[in-house]
DNA sequence: CACGAATCCACATACGTATTCAAAATATGC
DNA sequence: GCATATTTTGAATACGTATGTGGATTCGTG
């Protein structure tokens, strides 16, 4: 028998044609019990798999979805977002569970993956997982949703955008991590991280700020916010400028763990003290964030269930059911960057 | 035009017949540039994609690498090997390269990951990521050999073992992290890692420490070996249960930062400072080792050829090349956690 | 014994592409 | 203007599976 075995090999060894060798194997009830054993059998012993591709042809499904990453080109590739990475291995896992194969794929927010996946009928349907600017994206989605395309994406959630997206709740998590400084008597608090509409999840953790300042009678000083992408070279040198702006300063919120790292290691390198002279709370919670010095306190996602989200969000819009956009809860974890433990 | 273009409906706007739009879309040269020109316009406007599933029927070829990540069922699953996290951007990037699109699988150690994936054409090839027992490996690496499955493994590398693997020289590296810490002047260096033969590539790591040893005229005391899996919270009991044991040491070297991590939360719990009490240095170089305080001196896995190696070696194997057992270089990463810098 | 129902299976076909082979169209040479 | 070489296209088919339809066999029932 040269090659794999197919379900004609089968069929001519159990004596049965090459339609009942399918219907048995998928257990359709119109095939005697006796016939299925026998074929099942014959097909074990042959390490026969139903070839994936003449099944997907003709199913017209292919019981897989895609998962696409992709952040801003200008960032340093030294390695992918850790936010990220933590959700893969929850979106892995939920797609297992429901019978789905994952395909993975890294993109610059530029090039052209809008384009490929569903159309070629590599994937059922696409789950988009990426930071980056979103005017970049928004035609992009838009022409997805033109297309038909069933695809889910993670971030910044609001009504009218083209297409579904869940994210957390960036807005409510800006203001949990801003009365946590100020519970710490922080009254003057930077925020690192991009502020542009560009950025809407940073831009929504800054209005959080900003809203929970104002509860105080604290206007929010513009100067104390300063551009960062999501990145700790971009957070380093945020904090940098910051220190260097001469702006009164007690803590900083930054818009990402990744920043906060960043920031952290400027502040140790000028000379401040985290918490003592500066507090830092990050947002995210990613792995590295407990190892930190001090431990960073942090807003944190809920990473696995945003994966599980994820995939029975595509999974219903390939069933043809409506996905509302969706905002899941974030959550406050306090280590030691802000001070003592409330 | 109900669902998606197929090349029928293409030939037919264009006036030609559906194999001679296959032909033009796949570059033949016997198909006059004129009528390409038509019919890439045609298929542009249509926005037609080649429907993967009936061209990979055709072409009995999925240009579809499976990457299957696995690890020790006990293990706790808050997180993936961090290590195998970094590789996995180095091994996205190296597919998409090469025209190959990736399929990624977490799956146990003793599920059944080695019967499916090429068998059913999902994927030419299969690369293989995952620490733990040796011994629940080998058979199923000697059924894909058998199988003539295209696969290539990460992981401990020796001639004589069922099919291909690439891993990184940790003998070497092993030697180069006793040296380090020899040159510091310590003397009893404990080992945290399991040491059996199940773990070869721990094996290897701490052969390496017993002959740079060795070379000093020092004979390493068997119970500063103490066994732990690959995971924060075994480096965290493994390094308690060294203390406790009353044994004297002056450093420690662990299998892997993960466990380097979780010892270094155990001696600081008990009081003892890195590096003046206890030096320690890991194995990996994850992200987070740069963040640990101290940070954490290591032996750094070059991942970014790791992935590269991986790819090409599999696609080696589906063109019918050889691929020998490779061994990668490792590399010492001075960081704090053994004291002055060299 | 005959008739219908029930059970089980085979024939034919479709999914969409890529290639073999032969035929048509065009160009070349005399 | 005809034969031959060359370019360009189309008809037929195969890849392996899944399913609608109808045929054969068995069984029960009158």
């Amino acid at each position: 028998m040269a090659g794999k075995a197919t379900s004609f090999d089968i069929a001519q060894l159990a004596g049965v044609s090459q339609p009942t060798v399918s219907r048995a194997l998928r257990g359709s009830p119109t095939v005697s019990e006796q016939t299925r054993l026998r074929i099942e059998a014959i097909a074990q012993q042959l390490n026969y798999k139903v070839d994936k591709n003449a099944s997907n042809l003709r199913l017209q499904e292919t019981r897989t979805l895609a998962l696409l990453f992709f952040e801003e080109p200008s960032l340093d590739d030294t390695g992918i977002n850790p936010f990220f990475l933590s959700m893969l291995g929850s979106l892995t896992r939920t797609c297992a569970q429901r019978g789905y194969d994952l395909l993975i794929s890294f993109q610059q927010l530029s090039a052209n993956w809008h384009v490929d996946y569903e159309d070629s009928r590599k994937a059922d349907g696409i789950i988009l997982l990426g930071y980056g600017d979103y005017e970049l994206y928004r035609a992009k989605l838009e022409k997805l949703v033109e297309q038909g395309t069933h695809f889910v994406r993670w971030g910044f959630a609001q009504e009218g955008q083209p297409g579904t997206t869940i994210g957390c709740d960036n807005f409510r998590g800006g203001i949990d991590a801003a009365r946590h400084l100020l519970q710490h008597g922080r009254r003057h608090i930077a925020f690192l991280g991009d502020a542009s509409s560009h950025y809407p999840e940073f831009q929504d953790r800054y209005r959080g700020l900003c809203e929970a300042q104002g509860g105080e009678g604290i206007i929010a000083n513009p100067k104390l916010q300063i551009d960062a992408l999501n990145a700790q070279e971009a957070g380093y040198q945020a904090a940098m400028q910051l220190i260097d702006s001469g702006e009164t300063f007690d803590s900083i919120f930054t818009a990402s763990d990744t920043i906060a790292i960043g920031a952290m290691r400027a502040l140790r390198e000028r000379g401040f003290d985290v918490p003592a002279d500066v507090a830092i709370i990050g947002f995210d919670d990613i792995p590295a964030a407990s190892l930190t010095h001090p431990p960073l306190t942090t807003i944190q996602q809920d990473y696995r269930l945003a994966g599980e989200v994820l995939v029975d969000g595509v999974l219903k819009q390939i069933r043809d059911e409506q996905v509302p956009t969706a905002v899941l809860p974030a959550k406050l974890i306090i280590r030691e960057s802000c001070g003592s433990h409330l």
